[in-house]
DNA sequence: AGCCAGGCCCTCC
DNA sequence: GGAGGGCCTGGC
């Protein structure tokens, strides 16, 4: 099935820009889990082609599409961003990069899992959770599983967890999904609430801290403000904004002190301005100078 | 061998 | 509020 779209959109890019870890590509075709469904996906001319299982296609094509935030003006966001040469270098190095809206409860177990971890790592991690605890599907001869929902992830034990390789994050991931599986968290809620309120709610699950719980608001629950200060941002700053970095007692920024420069500086759309950063940065490597 | 990976948490100042 | 250290695990 086609989702029609023909404005600034890369598909590869997107997935792959370590916003989702579900994602698998051959060639120009992307394979992932989302809405409980394999889909298999690749960007044309005329849209976004995809396939899905179980569901039918005319079920997943809404989904998908709000999934891939198609609806974002894409061109008008980076323009409210473009605020200086240096983002300016960022967006025009990867057109078409968007910010995900994807499921809140993986999206949160994703990231704790993200914890002084990598890339790599996380995807394991994550794929074992679903293999392990999450319903088998398949679409041809693919064979992946759905994400656990927080009651079944909050009847699994800490021990099960470390043994699929999570080490610390086990108690974290554990503790999270009793909460969230109880009712004492509603995820999705905090689409509702302003951002100050649902940065509060997050950081009090376990191994949800500033970084984990920006990510989530960003990524998951529609606080495009949002601005989560990792590794790869702290050095992408540093770098390209030194001038801002420094505090007026000449001690350099802390992280907790780089997010609200960032959102200020950056202004509504900082969340989608810190994608093009991390990515930008992340690509050039761990001791890469610009260029 | 030692450091690092998309941090969080706890302790101490 | 801010600095420092520990933490599972795997790769280079």
């Amino acid at each position: 099935m086609l989702i029609p779209f023909t404005g600034p959109f890369d598909l590869i890019t997107t997935l792959e820009s370590g916003q989702a870890f579900r994602w698998r590509r051959e060639e120009e075709w992307l394979t992932g889990v989302v809405f409980d469904n394999i889909i298999r996906t690749r960007r044309t001319a005329e849209g976004v082609e995809f396939e899905c299982a179980p569901d039918d296609e005319t079920a997943i094509a809404p989904l998908f599409r709000d999934y891939l935030r198609l609806d974002d003006d894409l061109e008008a966001i980076c323009d409210r961003i473009r605020v200086d040469d240096r983002i300016g270098a960022a967006l025009r190095r990867y057109p078409g990069l968007r910010v995900l809206r994807q499921e809140p409860w993986e999206c949160l177990i994703s990231f704790i899992c993200s914890a002084n971890n990598n890339v790599k790592r996380i995807s394991v991690n994550v794929e074992d959770i679903a293999d392990g605890f999450g319903r088998p599907l398949a679409l041809r001869e693919c064979r992946r599983s759905a994400f656990p929902s927080p009651a079944e992830l909050a009847q699994v034990e800490e021990g099960e967890l470390r043994e699929l390789g999570l080490g610390f994050r086990a108690k974290y991931v554990a503790g999270a999904a009793r909460i969230v599986a109880a009712g004492d968290l509603d995820l999705f809620a905090l689409r509702e609430a302003d951002y100050d309120e649902a940065l509060a709610a997050l950081t009090t699950l376990p191994g949800v801290g500033d970084k984990v719980a920006n990510c989530v608001l960003l990524m998951s629950l529609d606080k495009r403000e949002a601005f989560p200060v990792d590794v790869w941002i702290d050095r992408a700053l540093r770098e390209w904004y030194p001038e801002h970095m420094v505090r007026v007692d000449g001690k350099p920024l802390t992280r907790a002190a780089m997010r609200p420069w960032a959102q200020a500086y950056f202004g509504e759309f900082a969340g989608y301005a810190n994608q093009y950063l991390f990515q930008g940065r992340r690509l050039l490597g761990r001791r890469g100078d610009q260029s």
